[in-house]
DNA sequence: TTGTAAGCGTTATCAA
DNA sequence: TTGATAACGCTTACAA
């Protein structure tokens, strides 16, 4: 165990008193400056720490902040957590990480499974109280509507990455109707009319609203739009490969996956059938994961700015904590944009 | 902020004393069983949860460890957090993540450069020593020697994917001399003799080991070693393609890159001066990033036991701090096997 | 300018 | 079987 120094030990050493001590140390002008300098020079060479549990008892306030992730390994988690982090550095406030592993327990089982999550999320909850953190960031592996905190939950929280059901928190999302209608654009002004898309599940927000995006460029440009077209598939690879031999039969130029791996999934198939990908079909994706680069043709997608959610959720959760009366904030809903990634699985069409 | 409520108020609705709860609720034995019963009925009505500082204060003892990782944001660094965090919770420890976001911050500049690094350690340490952590779980980037940590500094320690200058504390690394060996003994079973090494940095342990584990499988098979067919590059795709045009005019049938990264720099080359990846050259990588999947043909590449590592070391962890006399594992050094996965990117040569 | 004393929420000790 | 009391390390009125 380290040798743990005590603000008495160091009143000792000086011939003062520990409140002396403390007052020198929260920078109190009451004290005279000899003395001052005496017990700082004590406390440099000793190498003195508070104790953070006494601290933060004694004053009612942890300065600490709770980062609860549905998932440390979904892949948009980590740069969402390290922004968070590094604003949290920034204000002063340490952020304690917990991870529920709900993929990691359950795969996909618990989307539609209140009772898993919850099993996870109270005893979290719980701690929570128990450490007594001054708020709480929840960072959701995928965008949906989030309801399970109990009434007397009463911390003041932020939700990145999900929407608080009943506007019960601040939350932090991407404008997915600006990305499927910036994508659809684009396909449009490359010359593309009959286009596919490879929807993620049909009931998801994420789906939802890139299609709603998607059919607004296409009504704007007077492109006709055909339902027949719009395949869902279950994020994965493999409904990529599968839906593309649909959309493809049905002769489309260009196929909107509503994720990187779905398009990896069209790549498959189109290479499967020594279609030229970027040249007789073009592909864009969604997300801008690592492999987006590494595919052949490097392709094409709208990258969610992770970061910036992260930081941006943090900021909100710490403006609440700071300014208690500033509760309006609680139906604030922030979207924030895309960024279309130009690489080259898309043709211009002649 | 929400409600809470402490012992001395649940002593009061049950009239009860304070000890008396707090016996109950530490399971202590003696107490009545009608004051007990009475006394859980409130506690659960009431949902009390215990103030963990004050607690920790009075026990002397935090179960708490910190797991500080030099950057949330490398590849390698999630799932060994996952996985060391899935063990702290059956161990019933709280985990606190602490990112020194060197990546983040400096990019590779902080390689060489100790004052970078300690200017971040430094003040985490203090945070470390003032919440009183148990223990501290050291996440390396990549793998070297590690050897940062002040004298003063007595917490129990385990570095991860990195090892402990001295055999200061217990580390745990993979195998990479097995991971060399294993690559190399496969290609020349597919029949390669004449295969071309992408290293990573010449300095670095990763690489170094491979190629011992490389040269040993050669030798074994009485292959002889050519030096002028291992290039080193700085693990980047860039390096990979770059280094792959001049082993490519060596003659090598077969080419081991030291990461998948690299391998896709070969890929690019290859590619473009249509030459068909495994076939008329073989490729293997060494991490089994998702990308891998990606590429085409899939990537046969060595798989580094990432959870396990992270389990593994928050075992030896945990270990440590219960059990104070085992001081003997200070210099231990746990080495964890890659497994190899084996795709399309090897051909068997005739 | 400095020190005394009380209290934050627990739990361990000891007495009743 | 229960309860009073002190202590963990710190901060803050208030008194000196």
């Amino acid at each position: 165990m380290c040798t743990v120094i005590t603000v008495k030990e160091i009143a000792q050493m000086c011939n003062v008193s520990p409140s002396t001590v403390s007052n020198i140390l929260n920078g109190r002008p009451n004290v005279g400056e000899e003395t001052r300098q005496r017990v700082l020079e004590v406390i440099k060479e000793t190498g003195y720490q508070p104790n953070y549990f006494a601290q933060s008892m004694r004053k009612q306030s942890s300065k600490m902040i709770s980062i609860v992730v549905e998932d440390l390994g979904e892949f948009s988690t980590p740069p969402i957590v390290e922004a968070a982090m590094a604003y949290c550095d920034d204000m002063g406030y340490r952020a304690i990480l917990m991870n529920m592993r709900l993929y990691d327990k359950w795969q996909k089982d618990w989307y539609d499974d209140e009772d898993k999550v919850k099993s996870v999320l109270l005893p979290l909850i719980q701690e929570m109280q128990s450490i007594r953190v001054d708020g709480m960031l929840y960072i959701a592996g995928h965008c949906r509507h989030i309801d399970y905190f109990p009434k007397e939950f009463k911390l003041p929280g932020v939700i990145a990455y999900g929407i608080s059901e009943g506007g019960r928190y601040p939350s932090v999302v991407i404008d997915d109707e600006k990305g499927g209608y910036d994508i659809a654009r684009y396909l449009i002004e490359q010359g593309h009319t009959c286009i596919g898309v490879i929807a993620g599940s049909d009931n998801n927000l994420h789906t939802r609203s890139r299609l709603d995006g998607f059919c607004k460029a296409l009504q704007e440009r007077k492109v006709p739009y055909d339902p027949r077209l719009v395949r869902y598939g279950d994020w994965k690879r493999g409904s990529g490969y599968q839906e593309a031999a649909y959309l493809v039969e049905q002769g489309v130029t260009a196929i909107f996956c509503m994720n990187d791996s779905m398009a990896a999934g069209v790549y498959d198939y189109l290479r499967e059938k020594g279609l030229t990908i970027g040249q007789d079909i073009s592909v864009v994706g969604y997300d801008n994961k690592e492999l987006s680069k590494y595919l052949y043709p490097a392709l094409t997608t709208n990258e969610i700015p992770l970061r910036v959610i992260g930081q941006k959720a943090a900021e909100l959760l710490i403006d609440h904590i700071e300014d208690k009366e500033q509760e309006a904030t609680g139906g604030m809903l922030v979207k924030l944009p895309c960024e279309m990634r130009y690489r080259d699985s898309v043709d211009k069409l002649k």
